[in-house]
DNA sequence: CATCAGGGCCCTG
DNA sequence: CAGGGCCCTGAT
């Protein structure tokens, strides 16, 4: 059993992100599997985030309402922490969770279309978002490949408590995630041992990368689209699939919807046609379908799926559980 | 028990 | 540019 890394609370701040902001669906995406970094009650999240090489822990609470709302992140650390650290932490808060992103003209354009509109009423202020850093996703992105959703959560927590810290903060036992390069004296077959199988060689090619300053996160934000698309693909173990994942949860582009993966289009042609998953309609038909959402495609998208994955939270959808096998 | 497909990607021919 | 191979796991 690892050593517990107990941190005391350093910080609290408040942050007032745009209006409308709904704190639960931002906060918590019941499709994201990522688990024992994070843990959700409404109202509260508590996250653990490795910034700058420190591990942290993390409290959201909400303080505010939907129409005004307030967030109150509370950070705890091992030791005190410098004033610009904490800012540019939250900065990053900032960024990783689309405080400052505008929806009103996302809302206007749509209010009325047939599906995003009853969609709209539930989780209006919903941001996308994710708080993982590029290195870290795109570990994530690795596990995910080839494997069903429990698979990829055994993989992710043995890759976790091998290699990331164990943290305890306001009563909660929570890992953060290791620092790029972590890996570089780990070998592909003590990776094989944690059973990620031929993952292991994407995983300690990519820790590399990072560990040779190959890639630059922050450089890359500033790029544009089709560049940051070029840049990924080069990466060992980054295919289109990886790729259509970070470009919306790691870039932020909202308008980019060119993958449909065979689960995902099972479950777009029952929503959209009511087709049978045994006679799915063709993915280019089904890109074709988002394209009236212009710009926005891909939150649109976000919106529609979130909304599914809340909805089997409180309900039983049969057909659904067939297919994501969790 | 054996076989196989899977929420991809790389590499070869 | 098509398709085989890769790891492991749960389903059949």
């Amino acid at each position: 059993m690892k050593k517990t890394i107990k941190l005391k609370l350093q910080k609290t701040a408040q942050v007032k992100p745009t209006k409308p902001f709904a704190f639960d669906p931002t906060f918590h995406k019941p499709d994201h599997f990522t688990s024992g970094d994070n843990y959700w009650e409404p109202g509260i999240r508590w996250q653990t985030w490795n910034w700058r090489k420190k591990c942290l822990g993390i409290k959201f609470s909400s303080k505010g309402t939907i129409a005004n709302p307030l967030i109150e992140i509370k950070v705890y650390a091992k030791e005190k922490l410098l004033a610009e650290f904490v800012d540019s932490l939250i900065e990053e808060i900032q960024y990783r969770y689309n405080f400052n992103l505008d929806l009103e003209d996302f809302y206007k354009s749509f209010s009325k279309d047939s599906v995003l509109g009853p969609i709209f009423k539930k989780w209006r202020g919903m941001r996308p978002g994710h708080p993982s850093s590029l290195y870290e996703y795109l570990i994530i992105g690795i596990v995910l490949q080839n494997a069903s959703v429990r698979r990829s959560v055994q993989m992710f927590k043995a890759l976790l408590e091998n290699y990331g810290t164990l943290l305890e903060f306001d009563d909660k036992k929570l890992w953060c995630f290791w620092s790029p390069g972590r890996l570089q004296n780990v070998s592909i077959d003590d990776l094989r041992t944690l059973k990620v199988g031929y993952r292991a060689k994407s995983i300690r090619k990519m820790d590399d990368n990072f560990s040779q300053g190959l890639i630059d996160e922050y450089k890359l934000r500033k790029q544009d689209r089709e560049a940051q698309m070029t840049e990924l693909l080069k990466l060992y173990g980054v295919g289109p699939a990886t790729v259509w994942y970070l470009l919306f949860d790691v870039f932020h582009h909202l308008d980019f919807f060119n993958h449909v993966s065979p689960w995902e289009q099972k479950i777009y042609s029952k929503l959209f046609f009511n087709r049978n998953p045994e006679n799915p309609v063709p993915v280019s038909q089904l890109l074709k379908h988002f394209e009236r959402y212009g710009k926005y495609k891909q939150l649109a998208v976000h919106y529609i799926w979130e909304d599914l994955w809340w909805k089997r939270k409180h309900e039983h959808i049969p057909w659904l559980e067939k297919e994501i096998r969790i």
